[in-house]
DNA sequence: AACCTGACGAAGA
DNA sequence: TTCTTCGCCAGGT
């Protein structure tokens, strides 16, 4: 576990300004595809202590799903995310595809997933 | 020890 | 299209 935390905070740091990535997304890139609620897991168990972009990961379904804690909150996260130019709804839903972190090949590799892997990655997210 | 609950999401039915 | 199931697994009760 504590290695796959290990990626998913490496991979999390990496996602750029103004771009998003799902919680199921951060799950593949750190190599286990359906382990999406350990993504959430970890970052609301890591809130306050960690420096991640935390408010840059989301839903799959393009919405804020966070319940909120005494450092953050749908509020806040929406907040920052127009901060960055994500257009989000007053219902705290927005186009997940127009802001979606699209990894290239160079930084799939980056992350040690064998080629096979990436190879079904990038089919599946059209790369 | 048993069971429940998540900042989730793909696959079936 | 909507609803259920299940993978994933640490923590709480």
């Amino acid at each position: 576990m504590s290695e796959f935390k290990d990626r998913v905070i490496d991979i999390i740091e990496q996602v750029p300004y103004g771009k998003v990535a799902s919680y199921g997304q951060i799950a593949v890139y750190a190599g286990v595809p359906r382990a999406a609620r350990q993504v959430g897991w970890i970052l609301n168990r890591s809130e306050g202590k960690l420096e991640l972009p935390w408010w840059r990961i989301v839903n799959n379904q393009g919405r804020i799903s966070i319940k909120g804690t005494e450092f953050n909150s749908p509020l806040l996260m929406k907040n920052l995310l127009e901060h960055e130019n994500v257009d989000v709804n007053d219902d705290y839903t927005f186009d997940i595809n127009a802001y979606r972190f699209r990894p290239s090949r160079e930084q799939l590799k980056q992350w040690h997933l064998d080629d096979k892997y990436i190879e079904t990655i990038c089919s599946r997210f059209g790369i």
